[in-house]
DNA sequence: TTTTAATAGTAAAATTGTTTAATATGCAAA
DNA sequence: TTTGCATATTAAACAATTTTACTATTAAAA
């Protein structure tokens, strides 16, 4: 369960409620973790049972009370303590490499459409990715652990790239009916 | 659900076992879906009952008795009605990207090492699917269902280079302490 | 000859993830 | 002044996935 580590590091930054966490996950975490509030609730609660976390409820103006939890010794234990174990490779499910398995079988058009849908979507995040590039190199003294998050985006540029360069050099070779230039194109 | 639709491209090709569809995940498919054996004899099974498939037991020499599904006309339908119907981008959850965040506060020689593994992880992928790539070269005449496999490992070979070109980057710039050329290397 | 590996399938539990909904506060716009 | 939006949390139901554990056959290796 490495949901719950990923909000202890979060954690770690500065104490936060669930909405925040949220926040804060959508920002700058998104493109290699998603989860819904729900989820993230559910997991709060179960990480307070645990002892990892403990929270405070804190009223605000103008604003719902909310409850902000802080990470515990316990908390910063347990992430120690995962920070230990190996990591392992995402199994990814990809269901566009599926329907490119179809491809055989569909209208072609079809097919040429959908990835140049993809491919908008991946040079949209790609461009987002290239924009918060931008703001990090505008900031170069930057405590060490935005370091780290930078080292992420560098990540999520490699990815959303390699997206659109398959994308593009896909769309050129499903010009052809038979796909003739498979292996004269580079 | 695309793992019904990812088994049913596959029976497209020719009828197959449960065992064999699952080798048959792990040779050529294996980098953009992974499903364990439960999960494909599951979903054979409510497959069957939608009668996208029909099954076909047949008694093998030297091994134990198979059951052999082919896809039927109705499957046949259901895929092409999956194929006009948009995909989505996978939502990733890479943990290596929550260890990257933790790298802050854990130690650097064993973050080094994490990255490093994983690095020969990909490299070795990479390398397969390099070694694939060779095989489909030596094949110009490959029938069109084939070649659409070869769009497919294209994506895993851009993807899996990636994940070498990060590690090696990352594994350059954490040999600094306080990660102080980030931004002057390339 | 016992064990291991590969083939072939089934069952159940636990965990994780998604969907839908309900509740509540306060601000701003229409 | 009603509507919609952002903030903030909780509950329940459902679907998907993973883990663990069985059963069984045959070949090959130790």
């Amino acid at each position: 369960m490495t949901l719950a580590h990923t909000i202890l590091v979060v954690l770690m930054g500065k104490p936060d409620s669930g909405y925040g966490i949220r926040s804060r996950f959508e920002e700058d975490v998104q493109f290699f973790w998603q989860a819904s509030h729900q989820q993230i609730y559910r997991e709060l609660g179960k990480m307070e049972n645990q002892g990892w976390i403990s929270p405070t409820v804190v009223a605000q103006e103008g604003k719902p009370d909310k409850k902000v939890y802080a990470i515990t010794s316990a908390g910063q234990q347990e992430l120690l303590k995962w920070c230990t174990e190996p990591t392992t490779p995402t199994a990814i499910r990809e269901d566009l490499m599926v329907r490119i398995l179809a491809g055989p079988y569909m209208d072609r058009q079809m097919l040429m459409e959908e990835i140049q849908d993809r491919r908008e979507f991946h040079r949209q995040r790609l461009d987002d990715c290239l924009e918060r590039e931008q703001w990090f190199r505008d900031h170069p003294d930057l405590p060490l652990s935005e370091k780290f998050r930078y080292l992420n985006l560098q990540r999520g540029i490699l990815f959303e790239q390699s997206w659109v360069d398959w994308c593009d050099r896909v769309l050129e070779l499903l010009k052809d009916p038979d796909l003739s230039q498979l292996f004269t194109k580079p």
